[in-house]
RNA sequence: GGCCCCGUAGCUUAGUUGAAUAGAGUGUCAGAUUCCGGUUCUGAAGGUCCUGGGUUUGAGUCCCAGCGGGGUCACCA
């Protein structure tokens, strides 16, 4: 029998043309022979069958209505012959309206099951010789991460898993603030009241310690600027004026001219840092293939500036500044360097491009932003395409939307923020307790392992959360409700992943490939189908830059067989044949299960 | 004000290229479970898909106008 699922050997992977495609085929066929017409495949429009109908997938006849110049349910009905007496997979119909509801055929399941059981990397696309480079998370060195940041890394490392299941080499990468006025008024708050306080004295995290001073400038510039307000200065002026503001920019420029005691303060706080950044990431697991800094690319961004400057690109005005005209493209004038010759952002990001594309033959950018930088990513869209950069064009800002608490936005300086570390240890002490006296009943389990399944279950319900929603909406996060573990949320397709892997472990022996002797019932052919849907799930999450799609596919996936599960038994089933289909499909969703949650950088505990 | 994004059950939301009676979760109420692991399953209730026009055999989806929310238009990053 002719595999329905057509295997081409391509170095080694697999391509494969699944079910809708082959059908797309038949129909083409059917519709030449019995209207004489040649249709184009997009008029093939094959769907889920509802399941108050009959049949597995539904052909929208309206298109060939048209053409055939009969009623739909006419038209429904010749097709719907046509297919049945002339293909092996289809083996009845029912047409109801403009819509021909399709059965296939008992082994065309059983041969995609084993199809997809023998496959390695089911669902992955092999390579497509092309890089992306992913940038993500992109912190300031000045405070520690929040949840929004952690929105960004999430949805930063999963796209980059997406892509590379696309068929993409993927090239993660970071782009680090590491220099400017914000870092300036952390090193002089630290100078002036820090004490010589050091992570290791005080035994915090050095992001955290950081993070503190900048949050204490803050409250003496403030205090600073009400003072002169009060001896009549005007709020401007006084915001301009306050000592400490000047100081900071003084140190600004001593280390822009590479003043040896400010640079040693700057790396010697920037390590501390980058520590703690590390230990986030890493609990967050999240990771970085380069990273770049922008002490180290701001000036690459002013040469730039000026190549394009000597080019004719840009111009000078009489201040001294340096601007882009970007009128002709709708936008307007764009400041490039100050009147003083420093840089900006977008200097900045200029000089980051050019010495990635230096490093990488980069063939699509990607850039995981929030949607508040929408025009920024425009204009050095425009900016880089005129500089010469071919992926200037065509580059990705993967923009979405803000993380918002029950009172607004988060506010860093004003210290209204939900820090990453800490929202991650509460995750996981819910998980903890949540299943304290479940995972109890494993007797056999350590400490050790229990905490990691709370590890593994507290962090796949903040991802799962945060990930199935849609990236361009704005979400809400509410710190005094805590993050669900029922319904549609990590732990539920965690637990299915779990349970399922409590059934093989009893009976490994009988997994294998089945033969053409079971009959299968709709629960268990309703899997089989979701399973072959699971490649095009990964096309389209990729095409739409969208975790959200494959958390969507992992849900229904995970409650079809938990429905299945309730109602019919694997193990206690006694027909052999049967008991071995079962299993197979079992193993099969466990794996696609664990597969796409990887995808969206979620682990699946095998006990919970 | 210009431009961009969003608006679907009380709340959180799904709905790719237009297609059958708009799906879930949560919360509320009512049930199931001799267990292969109840973080499960079944059911009830809950909808002017922001509003009004238009295109179409067919609109939550496309077009136009308006309303509401957010963002942005810095010699900040």
């Amino acid at each position: 029998m002719c595999s329905l699922i057509i295997k081409l050997n391509v170095h080694g992977t697999y391509l494969y043309i699944m079910l809708e495609q082959i059908l797309t085929r038949h129909i083409l066929k059917a519709v030449e022979k019995l209207y004489s017409f040649t249709a184009e495949p997009k008029m093939i429009q094959l769907q889920k069958t509802k399941k108050e109908f009959e049949g597995n997938l539904t052909l929208v006849v309206f298109p060939f209505v048209k053409i055939a110049r009969k009623a739909p349910v006419q038209v429904a009905q010749e097709i719907g012959d046509w297919l049945v007496s002339n293909t092996k997979e289809i083996e009845s119909y029912n047409a109801i309206q403009g819509f021909l509801n399709l059965s296939l055929s008992n082994s065309v399941w059983i041969d995609t099951l084993n199809t997809i059981h023998l496959t390695p990397d089911y669902g992955f696309k092999p390579d497509n010789g092309q890089l992306m480079m992913v940038e993500y998370s992109s912190p300031n060195t000045n405070k520690p991460l929040h949840l929004g940041h952690v929105r960004n890394n999430l949805l930063g490392y999963s796209i980059a898993k997406i892509q590379e299941a696309n068929g993409w080499t993927v090239v993660k990468t970071n782009i680090v603030n590491d220099r400017g006025i914000h870092i300036c008024k952390s090193m002089l708050a630290w100078l002036k009241w820090g004490e010589g306080a050091t992570p290791e004295s005080t035994g915090m995290k050095g992001d955290h310690l950081i993070g503190d001073y900048y949050v204490r400038f803050d409250k003496e510039y403030r205090a600073q600027v009400r003072q002169m307000c009060e001896q009549g200065m005007d709020e401007e002026q006084a915001k301009k004026e306050a000592p400490l503001m000047l100081e900071a920019q003084d140190m600004l420029r001593r280390w822009e001219q590479g003043d040896k005691q400010v640079r040693e303060l700057w790396e010697m706080m920037n390590a501390w840092v980058y520590k703690g950044f590390d230990e986030t990431y890493s609990r967050l697991g999240v990771s970085f293939d380069k990273i770049y800094y922008e002490s180290n690319t701001y000036l690459i961004g002013k040469a730039e500036v000026e190549r394009g400057l000597r080019e004719g690109l840009f111009y000078r005005k009489d201040d001294g500044s340096v601007w882009a005209d970007l009128r002709s493209d709708g936008l307007d004038e764009k400041l490039l360097l100050r009147s003083d010759g420093t840089s900006v952002y977008m200097t900045q990001d200029i000089g980051t491009a050019k010495l990635r594309y230096q490093d990488y033959k980069i063939d699509k950018m990607v850039y995981v932003v929030g949607n508040e930088q929408e025009y920024h990513f425009k204009v050095l869209s425009l900016l880089l395409d005129r500089l010469g950069f071919s992926f200037g064009k065509d580059l990705v800002h993967f923009s979405y939307g803000m993380v918002e608490l029950p009172n607004g936005k988060m506010k860093s300086r004003e210290g209204t923020v939900v820090d990453a570390d800490e929202l991650m240890d509460r995750m996981i002490a819910d998980a903890k307790e949540v299943s304290a006296d479940k995972v109890l009943k494993l007797t056999d389990i350590t400490s050790q392992e229990a905490d990691e399944i709370a590890r593994k279950v507290g962090l796949g319900a903040l991802k799962y959360f945060i990930l199935k929603v849609d990236p361009r909406k704005n979400m809400l996060f509410n710190p005094e409700e805590s993050i669900d573990f029922n319904g549609n949320t990590g732990p539920f397709i965690q637990y299915t992943f779990a349970r399922i892997n409590s059934v093989l472990r009893k009976a490994e022996d009988e997994i294998g490939e089945i033969k053409d002797d079971v009959v299968l019932n709709d629960k268990e052919i309703s899997l089989v189908q979701r399973l072959t849907e699971f490649p095009q799930a990964i096309e389209q999450a990729g095409a739409a830059f969208s975790p959200a799609e494959i958390a969507n596919y992992c849900y229904n996936l995970a409650a079809e067989f938990n429905s299945f599960y309730h109602d019919y038994s694997i193990l206690g089933e006694e027909n052999g044949a049967v008991r071995r289909f079962r299993l197979l499909l079992s193993k099969s969703i466990a794996e696609v299960l664990n597969r796409a949650m990887g995808l969206l950088g979620i682990e699946m505990p095998e006990r919970m």
